[in-house]
DNA sequence: ATAATATGCAACCAGGAGGTTGCCCTATGG
DNA sequence: CCATAGGGCAACCTCCTGGTTGCATATTAT
């Protein structure tokens, strides 16, 4: 019924992964989530960094398509796409539900837990 | 009700979905997901990478409490620790539902969505 | 037309990440 | 007691990442 682990790709996992694990990324997903589409130059305001710097990180994010960009007159207009966090979502759940199979498992056995 | 987005540290997040990209830490920890315990050298065998380096990643997942370790004889065995992937699955979660109010929110303007 | 705005592209740089090797220390099994 | 198995530590290397700067290009406003 659920998907089982073996038929993710966890390198795609692990890309989805590394584009989050960043706290401007993070930040930049979070004014973006709000559903406003943005320009770069938007983003950019209040962020310390270079618009150079920022670019980057949208395209960080646009390759895993946490965020996708169209262009409109001289701006790229940026917006977030929920669906790859969806896909983590369930990836999590399903390592969730393989612990605990593993502790319904374990409590058969009634077993003292020394820790 | 639910803690809003601005509650959560986002270097501390940053840093839990940081361990997570990565492919090797990634199968490491479907490995350890299943409850066994298991030393270094177990986790090491059919990796192809070095014990010292598998070593590091086991400590990069120490860090953010995905893992943890206690010292058996001469052998430190690894656990798996599901609290730190449920608060991602909560972080994510609130994105989400931030995304989802402004659907919602766009709903009732009843704009024709031309993507 | 011109100036200003918004972005793209490329080179460059410092520091961190992933990985290896070598050596030392501590348990454990004969 | 000795060999071996399991790990820790530290040095070292390479490559990627995050960031900057400089310059070129395309729109838009005056």
């Amino acid at each position: 019924m659920s998907p089982r682990l073996s038929s993710h790709k966890p390198q795609a996992k692990a890309q989805i992964f590394a584009a989050l694990g960043d706290e401007t990324r993070l930040s930049l997903l979070i004014r973006l989530s709000d559903g406003q589409r943005q320009s770069i130059a938007q983003l950019t305001e209040g962020s310390k960094l270079t618009r150079q710097a920022v670019t980057k990180h949208l395209r960080i994010l646009e390759r895993v398509r946490i965020v996708h960009s169209t262009r409109a007159g001289r701006e790229s207009l940026f917006a977030f796409n929920p669906e790859p966090l969806d896909e983590l979502k369930r990836y999590l759940d399903l390592v969730s539900e393989r612990w605990n199979q593993t502790l319904s498992r374990l409590k058969s056995f009634v077993e003292i837990n020394d820790e």
